[in-house]
RNA sequence: GCGUUCGUAGCUCAACUGGAUAGAGCGCCUGACUUCGGAUCAGGAGGUUGAGGGUUCAAAUCCUUCCGGGCGCACCA
């Protein structure tokens, strides 16, 4: 349920129903037509712009216009005690307390489901994706932060939602990464020096999923790197991810299903994917030209497939093939999403590190090619989070081996902070990430703050002895809100809106706004029962007024769903 | 050079994607509470939304030209 849906689209069928009336003759352009929050100097429960986009087109004065709706929608609406037009022609409507009791018990009601709606879409989420070269660091965190709360808002809605990981466990830098284990292997047994060389990795972590291969497999033959490749590249892998999914499971992220590049090349995916894409005629064997600016120091003009992807909007066109033949980073990634496609998704969204910005064109260009424009991929991609702890910044640097990894930011900060800091920003904007100010208790830390509230809520019901999961309801002879219990009336009717407006443009931030705002709002009222008896929910261990308390009541439900969609805990006691 | 993204209060950012007097937090100033209804609350100062031009009843938001910052610009992954 989201009442400004609810009445707009009553409002909308009254004007139609009443255009002549109106002397309404072009409604071309009445899906301009909205229902909002008035801003908060007025003093009213919702806004409407219908007299402005209706009157220009029509040649009226939206004044006037806004009157003669204004009439017609108090006559027909019952749930509008009042509205009154303000300059430019604004619809202001305050709602009957019939209207506000029937709504806010409708919330009671819901409960967990208050704020989502009945949507039945597949979803595939791919997000983390962190090359299995390593464990995770602080960068990673915030796309997979992002994604899997991105998964929990529109598991939210009613859609079903696939979390996937692409294993990027083909090609150089996987030889690499074996390599170095191989190494450090040697190191442990024949007291070889690991000699640190451009492309090897150094990090410690590398000789701790060393000597665990050493502990668990004592009969692997090491003398030749070219043949214990294989079995040992199996061996490292599964090191690898099992850092990254012990750190993601810290975080509280679980995917469905890890995909991996080298199954995919092994199955030959990616052939019947560039078939398919030569049977649509967009790929063609040619030449490159070289990318303008700075030219690459390897570059050379060689024959090979090419996909066309600049007739779906990419800057050039892009190689399949490399130089020896085989096929690109890219044409696997085709592949990959090929598949995807196959698996009959409605949407595919791929969460992306900023480094990625410049891959979109192509990869959307392609999942376009192979499904005929239907399927839609949609890319999202979180910008940089910088570290800082006492106003110092942190550096990272994956390839120097001295990058901030999630566990020590673990070590030092918990699930909860981070969970709720990472989304405490637009993706696309930097982050700024104070180590120190995430673990104060204090207003200053807005994870602390909505929890504060809810704990503050939970003291009230302790000392009730009632439990929140217990039915309440409110009634009309009696509901008479203050004006504290007002603005948190019309705050909570705001939610839903929030959380479509998340999942449709998928930008989860808007949650923890919301919820810093909600709080506020409770904080404010808490305190005035401090300063005056008055608005005091509970007098000699009873609640004072029933409606009162249903009203804390709705905040407590709010804040659960939406930490619940967060993913952040909330402790009942602080 | 090309692409992309951002530019909003001293700082970090919002703004329901075109709505009304552009809002929060931090910091600063003033006040309340004086400890489990605790870790807060109330108020104040602070703005030509990077600059110019355009579209619109209405622009931070759309178009355009500049200026400035980030990220990217392979046959790597």
């Amino acid at each position: 349920m989201n009442i400004f849906e609810n009445y707009l689209s009553k409002i909308n069928k009254i004007i139609l129903d009443n255009k002549k009336i109106l002397k309404l003759k072009i409604l071309e352009n009445k899906d301009n037509i909205n229902l909002e929050v008035p801003p908060n100097h007025f003093n009213y429960d919702l806004s409407s712009n219908a007299s402005l986009v209706l009157a220009k087109t029509n040649n009226l004065n939206p004044i006037n216009l806004a009157e003669d709706i204004k009439n017609l929608l108090i006559k027909k609406i019952d749930h509008f005690e009042n509205i009154d037009v303000t300059a430019p022609g604004f619809l202001n409507i305050k709602l009957s307390k019939d209207a506000l009791v029937l709504n806010i018990n409708e919330i009671l009601k819901n409960k967990i489901s208050y704020g989502s709606k009945k949507s039945k879409k597949n979803y595939n989420i791919e997000f983390v994706s962190a090359n299995p070269t390593g464990p995770m660091h602080v960068g990673h965190c915030r796309g997979a932060v992002f994604g899997d709360v991105l998964s929990n808002l529109l598991s939210f809605h009613g859609n079903k939602v696939t979390k996937e990981y692409y294993i990027n466990d083909y090609g150089n830098q996987i030889r690499n990464f074996v390599e170095s284990v191989y190494l450090r292997i040697r190191e442990i047994r024949f007291k070889e020096k690991f000699i640190v060389k451009e492309n090897l990795y150094p990090g410690d972590y590398i000789k701790d999923i060393a000597e665990n291969i050493i502990k668990k497999n004592k009969s692997l033959n090491i003398e030749n790197f070219e043949n214990c490749f294989e079995k040992l590249k199996k061996l490292s892998l599964l090191g690898s991810m099992n850092l990254i999914k012990r750190d993601l499971k810290k975080l509280g992220i679980e995917h469905d299903n890890f995909f991996s590049e080298t199954e995919l090349v092994k199955k030959d995916l990616v052939n019947k994917t560039v078939k398919k894409l030569q049977a649509k005629s967009f790929v063609e064997e040619g030449y490159l030209n070289p990318p303008k600016g700075e030219i690459p120091k390897n570059w050379k003009k060689t024959k090979r497939l090419i996909f066309k992807s600049k007739e779906f909007g990419d800057d050039t066109d892009r190689a399949l093939q490399k130089n020896d033949g085989s096929w690109t980073y890219f044409a696997n990634d085709i592949a990959y999403h090929f598949d995807k496609i196959n698996r009959n998704y409605d949407n595919l969204i791929n969460i992306l590190g900023a480094d990625h910005t410049g891959y979109i064109k192509r990869i959307t260009a392609a999942v376009s090619a192979l499904s005929n424009k239907k399927v839609n991929l949609n890319c999202k991609v979180c910008q940089l989070v910088k570290l800082y702890k006492h106003g110092k910044p942190f550096k990272m640097s994956k390839r120097a081996g001295d990058f901030i990894s999630v566990q020590d930011l673990l070590n030092e900060v918990n699930k909860d902070s981070i969970r709720f800091m990472m989304l405490n920003r637009s993706n696309d904007v930097e982050l700024d990430f104070d180590f120190e100010k995430v673990k104060e208790k204090t207003k200053d830390n807005p994870v602390f703050y909505v929890q504060y509230a809810y704990a503050r809520i939970n003291s009230i019901t302790r000392t009730l002895k009632i439990n929140l999961d217990d039915p309440i309801s409110i009634n009309t002879k009696t509901f008479q809100p203050n004006e504290y219990e007002e603005k948190i009336i019309r705050k909570i009717f705001e939610w839903p809106k929030i959380t479509e407006s998340a999942a449709d443009k998928l930008e989860p931030h808007k949650i923890p706004y919301y919820l810093y705002e909600l709080s506020t709002l409770f904080h404010a009222y808490w305190s005035k029962g401090n300063e005056d008896k008055k608005f005091r929910l509970i007098e000699n261990g009873k609640s004072r007024k029933k409606d009162s308390f249903a009203l804390i009541y709705l905040i407590a439900i709010v804040i659960k769903n939406g930490m619940k969609i967060l993913g952040v805990s909330l402790p009942e006691k602080m």
